[in-house]
RNA sequence: GGCAACGUAGCUCAGUGGUAGAGCGGGCGCUUCAUAAGCGCUAGGUCACAGGUUCGAGCCCUGUCGUUGCCA
């Protein structure tokens, strides 16, 4: 039977390049889960976008000299790309800047004030008297109360972390043309989210399913207490606040960029010429993933379930895998000191498969993990190349120089094929109930020890003695080898989408392995099949790479 | 400052009360079909530290130190 999925992949900022970090925390494991319930035949929705607007995106342009929509339209463009060249394969990737985005959020925020859970309230705000704008939190700059850091921004201190009101700067300037603001009193809207305290704490009890950290971390929150939050702000760039006489208000990054899912999904829709399609997602039996990164949780968890349970008729959120964070050479990745691996930087020199393998294999799914060009190097060499691609390159050129490149005949299999063949049922099987729950680490370690057991095999019975001495039984233990590689193909194509469509040719098959199903039978490669020329899979990379690599990290990109 | 999570073999990480685990790396050996790949054996840990609960604790409780996240 199919269930539909709906996919749902956090927004990353459109002010700057994806690294791996966000990859492995956010936007890798989101795409091994959808490819495979594809693959099972699931009805999957997802959806993604680039979050246009936010203060960070119009200060970076402003920086660069460019309009927000000429700086966010470049990395939107990038980011596409990188999630082609990566393999992340949403449905659609789009952005907030769009006119659907724009009627789709004002419409929750009109309903939502309909039902009284939105109103407006007066607050003091810098305003510039020289520009003549208020400044939003990061357009102003002064020195830290707590640390007296002189470069402190308006919402938080770059130097000691604390997060601050704008008020709190001692000598506040105005970034843009550092003259002095004055507070000015404004009206802005505030989202009524004490109302759903309640409803939410008795929700979030119940999702017994979540990980503890999220559990944990949400209930403590609402236990904590909700407060009303301003939606809008007085900036240009963004969603115009619906409501006349505030039309040079715009709403909020954070009310509205989370609306993203729901808009996203009717942009979809609509451009598959099934406009009321997105409704399969939102209003009928679904689960609904979302996936993000920690920092991301509340926003999940919290105020997007408030929004959505304020409008009425949507679902919501059945799980939030959040993941914790990747390191960087034992350091957090940062983007101002450049210490990260950019993703397209990444994929102009090094194949996707490795890196998602690499990703995936550590991935910060309980705890905080690490990145390291060595381990990068050692996963690849030691277990792609070494364990997996050797097994494949093993098998299938035996087969080819010995069986005139065909699937040889099965002929009678004895007991540690059988059991060879009864692992790989059980393998296949583990890695569908890991992915199921989440757990893509083990996911991934259930097929490796499958490519383990089967070199273990190729161990025992030799065929390159048994073709001098008994070639019928060394057809047998090539068609069972290459059975069992068949189904690696499958079990590992959420993991590795690049090189399973390789080896599914490779293997002799047409077409794709993402349509051939998630399945596996012993005798679904038939004796006599023409298997393709073989080639290895993965290469092995020289270590010298490492210290290359090392070198680039925290260096000033040079253009 | 408040709250929470984490601290397990050289490295990267599993393990939510019952004789400490995996992968990789190290050492020894076997094999030679394969990208010098594969397989077996082996060494290596007072499970951050100090108390406590329990017949029994890496796992529960308290405190300390360290790291991280959230909040003020």
């Amino acid at each position: 039977m199919s269930e539909r999925i709906l996919v749902a992949v956090a927004w990353p900022y459109a002010n700057g390049s994806v690294h791996i970090g966000a990859v492995a925390g956010a936007y890798l494991p989101p795409d091994i889960f959808a490819r495979y319930h594809r693959m099972k035949g699931n009805d999957v929705l997802m959806v993604s976008g680039s979050d246009a607007h936010g203060t960070p995106v119009t200060l970076a342009a402003e920086e660069r000299g460019v309009s927000p929509e000429a700086f966010y339209s470049e990395y939107q463009a990038e980011m596409l790309d990188g999630w082609r060249r990566l393999g992340i394969s949403y449905d659609l990737f789009t952005t907030t800047h769009t006119q659907n985005h724009t009627e789709v959020s004002q419409d929750i925020f009109l309903r939502l004030r309909e039902q009284g859970y939105i109103y407006t309230d007066t607050t003091e705000q810098p305003f510039c008297e020289n520009d003549g704008r208020f400044l939003a939190d990061r357009y102003v700059e002064g020195t830290c109360p707590h640390c007296s850091y002189n470069r402190a921004r308006g919402d938080q201190c770059d130097n000691c972390g604390r997060t601050l009101d704008p008020q709190d700067l001692i000598d506040m300037v105005c970034k843009i043309c550092g003259t002095t603001p004055v507070v000015r009193e404004t009206e802005h809207f505030f989202l009524k989210l004490s109302a759903f305290e309640e409803p939410l704490l008795k929700w979030v009890r119940a999702q017994t399913h979540w990980k503890p950290n999220v559990r944990n971390f949400t209930l403590a929150y609402l236990e904590g207490g909700l407060h009303d939050r301003a939606i809008t702000r007085d900036i240009e760039w963004g969603v115009p606040v619906p409501v006349e006489g505030y039309e040079d208000k715009r709403i909020y990054v954070w009310f509205e960029a989370v609306i993203g899912y729901l808009s996203a999904s009717k942009e979809w829709a609509q451009a598959k010429g099934t406009p009321e399609r997105w409704e399969d997602f939102w209003r009928k039996e679904c689960r609904a993933y979302y996936f993000m990164g920690k920092d991301n949780i509340t926003f999940h968890t919290v105020i997007w379930p408030a929004m959505l349970m304020g409008y009425g008729g949507l679902n919501l959120p059945y799980d939030v895998p959040a993941n914790e964070y990747l390191n960087l050479e034992g350091l957090k990745f940062s983007t101002s000191r450049n210490w990260a691996i950019w993703l397209p930087d990444y994929l102009d020199r090094y194949d996707p498969d490795p890196l998602r393998y690499a990703l995936t294999s550590n991935m910060p799914e309980t705890s905080d993990s690490e990145f390291s060009w060595r381990e990068y190097v050692r996963s690849n060499n030691d277990e792609l190349v070494a364990t997996y691609g050797n097994l494949v390159h093993r098998v299938l050129t035996m087969s080819a120089r010995n069986f005139n490149g065909m699937v040889p005949d099965a002929g009678e299999l004895d007991d540690s094929s059988r059991d060879l063949l009864a692992q790989a049922r059980q393998r296949f099987q583990e890695t569908a109930q890991s992915i199921e729950v989440c757990r893509f680490r083990m996911a991934l370690q259930a097929a490796m020890s499958l490519a383990q057991a089967t070199n273990r095999y190729l161990d025992q019975k030799a065929p390159w003695r048994q073709i001098r001495s008994d070639k019928s039984a060394a057809a047998t233990t090539l068609w069972v080898s290459l059975s069992v590689i068949n189904c690696l193909k499958t079990q590992l194509y959420p993991f590795l989408p690049f090189s399973s469509e390789e080896l599914h040719r490779m293997l002799g098959f047409e077409g794709s392995v993402k349509d051939a199903g998630w399945d596996w039978a012993e005798d679904a490669l038939k004796s006599g099949q023409l298997l393709g020329e073989p080639k290895p899979l993965f290469t092995k990379l020289d270590e010298a790479l490492i210290e290359a690599e090392l070198q680039r990290i925290g260096q000033e990109a040079s253009a």
